[in-house]
DNA sequence: TATTGACTTGAAGTGCGCTTCATAGTTTAT
DNA sequence: ATAAACTATGAAGCGCACTTCAAGTCAATA
């Protein structure tokens, strides 16, 4: 069992996140000691982790809210819970080219500059010249 | 030479977003023809593009406001450019590692629910069961 | 001539995902 | 006994990235 604060420590969001995603049914409801302290379990630590995975992967609050209100519905609910998984698959899907060509275009960039960099005339480079440049595709 | 609506439709941004850009200065002003409307070139689009390509790997419009501000100073900042865009670089890799989890976990859900929809009981699956394999890692 | 439609502007509004605030209760240390 | 440390709550606030609104200009069309 885990202090809010502890819970906090571990999973690296505050106890205002933690607060609000259970809240807002990403959670179950905490357990609660005596004093009304919300207690973490290791659970509900993990669940937390997943929910930080789906996060980091854009998924909004609303729709792991439905996820998690189909999850506790039950078995019943085990297609539309596939639908909605394979949706998030297509949006993952989707940022990873995203990312992808971001990368590609900053890596040109990089090189670019490091190319720039090297040769001790660049200070000659026109600000027309380079805004061409970057406009042309950074090569 | 493009209007609002054009550059929209080729950007697939709104007239909106292209006027918003253009205030922050993530855009130089755009060119008018004689009645005041903005007239984009082929270039404003190209450096339009450009700038989708970085907003889908969310950099922030301040930082590319600045990095903009910086390439129009000109070469004495090119140092100070060369940062900014190794940081932006570290920023992807995160996010392509971040996604490559979130893609990880999706994959292990979706072959879980295959398997599940194959067999014909599973709704006989209790909702606590259910519950725990998610918390246990889908697999 | 009057209306339609594409455009202009600054300002206000929206939705998301938290974060902070104000207030209060309980336990522990000085 | 007072203060520090931790927790609780609901409500309000915030930063971002747009989006929408209200009011107006101008040119062409019915």
């Amino acid at each position: 069992m885990y202090s809010a604060k502890e819970a906090a420590k571990i999973t690296g969001l505050s106890t205002a996140t933690l607060r609000y995603y259970e809240k807002e049914k990403l959670l179950p409801q905490i357990a609660r000691n005596s004093q009304k302290y919300r207690q973490y379990t290791d659970e509900d630590i993990e669940w937390i982790k997943m929910i930080q995975c789906m996060r980091m992967a854009n998924i909004p609050i609303h729709s792991i809210k439905d996820y998690v209100s189909l999850l506790i519905q039950g078995g019943e609910t085990l297609e539309q819970r596939f639908v909605m998984v394979q949706n998030h698959m297509e949006d993952i899907k989707k940022q990873m080219t995203d990312l992808q060509n971001a990368f590609d275009l900053t890596q040109k960039k990089l090189l670019f500059y490091e190319k720039l960099l090297a040769g001790s005339s660049y200070k000659e480079m026109s600000y027309s010249e380079e805004w061409k440049l970057f406009k042309h595709g950074e090569n």
